[in-house]
DNA sequence: ATGAATGCAAAGGTTTTGCACCCCC
DNA sequence: GGGGGTGCAAAACCTTTGCATTCAT
């Protein structure tokens, strides 16, 4: 009956499922070339400097990472670029964020911040606490509620973050 | 009808706004008395030993502290009681949790968690990116429809954070 | 040439841990 | 007496900062 979910046995989870359809497809994924034309428009709006370093940084986030902290874009850049310091790394990070590249989408349970790159549309998480596996919704009845919530309260709501936590019944299952 | 929430003009906020109705009424908060005997139960049911420094601890929290982060409760402890180390309190803070005594509730920019006495009645927060004052919401709407969803995505859910942040409209007016 | 970016090391801040001592049961 | 609990200091982490040097424009 809910079985349907098994169109892409091909990528299965850790926890055995097969993942939810997330509101941005793969192919809607802007290319490293796309970003980087973003980067440099938000470099010479702000009268920074090209370099390197930023770019080999883009380079490792928009081809190898999905959502993670700042330690481990660290350990991920460094691997392949051991010249780079960590403190150019960390100061990467909110310029990625103002040009709009990055999103600080949640926090993992040490309350580190996780990124992940802007998709574009909206979306919030539910995290397994099982496999702890990241899983992207959106929900317009939610946001829905959630605005004219905001809206009766007279709040002018600049962001939101909504995390359910949550166990994978089939994981569950299995263990 | 909704525009009752003029009864407590005493309480202004920082923002000058009226707070928002809280899910739980003060009057419905248990007394020191009231969590000790929680605690205890919890230190019995575990195998631990009551002390003198977690009872201590209690009381500064259920007496004088709303929302707070650790380093917090460690000024606000040791003002009190300066010869408890902050280790202590660190320690302590797991065991109220498990109890079911504090909740954390959510993390401040700086993303340290934030510490709440267990109200009972589930609610979510609204944070003035203005004013930093923390407010409740509970909306049956938004639980009904999450509830929906993790049901159709065959999650189980153990918890969510639902954080909003937003401008009180009024603060943005007298700034 | 000027200001920005980098790398390194040091400093800051929070949280955890090792350990000797103390207290509860 | 034995297993928790405490306090202190040190350690572990993550993150920021100061500074001399290098790089981009």
């Amino acid at each position: 009956m809910k079985t349907k979910s098994k169109k892409n046995a091909s990528h299965l989870l850790p926890c055995g499922r097969a993942p939810i359809a997330s509101p941005t497809r793969a192919s809607d994924r802007k290319t490293f070339t796309q970003w980087k034309a973003v980067l440099d428009l938000e470099i010479e709006s702000k009268g920074l400097n090209k370099s390197r370093p930023r770019e080999q940084i883009l380079e490792i986030i928009v081809n190898q990472l999905e959502h993670f902290t700042v330690p481990d874009l660290v350990k991920a850049v460094q691997k392949s670029h051991p010249e780079l310091g960590a403190a150019t790394i960390y100061r990467s990070i909110p310029v990625l964020v103002e040009a709009g590249i990055l999103l600080e989408s949640l926090s993992d349970s040490s309350r580190m911040a996780i990124y992940e790159v802007n998709s574009g549309e909206h979306h919030d998480h539910i995290v397994c606490t099982d496999c702890h596996q990241i899983f992207e919704f959106h929900d317009e009845r939610i946001e829905r509620a959630q605005n004219e919530l905001t809206k009766k309260l007279a709040f002018q709501v600049i962001s939101h973050r909504h995390v359910i936590y949550a166990r994978c019944d089939k994981f569950s299952k299995k263990a």
